[in-house]
DNA sequence: ACACGGGTGGGGAAAAGTGGGGAATTAGGG
DNA sequence: CCCTAATTCCCCACTTTTCCCCACCCGTGT
């Protein structure tokens, strides 16, 4: 099980490519290959899972119903904005035009861990991002850390 | 379980190491592995758990949902301000620069023991911190250790 | 006096991040 | 079917950061 954490900006060069960072590599699980996937995420960031995280996540998928309209469109959403990649021997992914575009990700990326995936952002946007939330850290902290009564 | 205690003024060197005083090693866990987490704490310090005292704490955030904006929220920003880290052969912690500007430290720093938690302070933000407190020792035992009615 | 444990500091090897050239593969059009 | 253009990816090179190791200082207890 993966638990990533950490916030990183990195480069991204002129032909798309972004180094994982090599803390994040250290939490990738060996079964998981080298192989990745990205998809667009929530909140116009990218995600990337490693291939056994995202195992469980299409098992949950494959759990909706197919009747269901909705089910539907976001199945097609997730599915067909999804791309597996490999590490190139640099330890790096190179994401695709339409994934830089969605996430307006241009020549610097804010990488997140965030336990069992990755997340890209631009940082001028997660910064537009944090500042529009209501809460602040201290309230995070305060609810999450807190022992449970 | 940890339970640290006592108070320490060590020094960080120009490349953002801090010893970990020689007696609350000797409270960390074994299964902890030499491994610690440090985060952003309350009132500009920083919070360091021990890999296994972490480890409660990340059950709690892998709770959250992922399809809840508020939860992805919280994840990302407690998570993404974590940062795990091995102690070195001279048994230090390397703090990262962002970690040292948050809570204010250059090359002194205030250590204390709080039970599951280590933190670290900038010595002259804690003497603030304590000036600007309301209540005085004796006041604040009344309240918190008074039997609930 | 001296060994020992604990805190402090720095030099240097190794790893990580960054960028670009060029071969191999693929795609598309005549 | 072949030629050309574009893309992918492997490799090399450079810079910066990390981390391992050694050395020192200073109390304390023997």
């Amino acid at each position: 099980m993966s638990s990533f954490k950490g916030r990183f900006t990195y480069s991204v060069d002129n032909k798309g490519r972004v180094a994982l960072p090599a803390k994040l590599r250290k939490s990738v699980s060996t079964t998981a290959n080298e192989s990745f996937i990205v998809l667009r995420g929530f909140e116009r960031c990218l995600y990337i899972y490693p291939q056994d995280e995202w195992n469980k996540l299409e098992e949950s998928i494959r759990g909706l119903t197919f009747s269901d309209a909705q089910h539907r469109f976001f199945s097609r959403t997730l599915l067909g904005w999804a791309t597996d990649c490999q590490l190139d021997s640099q330890q790096r992914i190179m994401l695709s035009q339409e994934h830089m575009e969605y996430a307006g990700i241009k020549n610097e990326v804010l990488i997140l861990g965030v336990l069992e995936r990755i997340e890209l952002w631009d940082p001028a946007i997660y910064l537009e991002y944090e500042k529009n939330q209501p809460a602040t850290y201290e309230t995070v902290v305060e609810r999450v850390l807190k022992p449970s009564p």
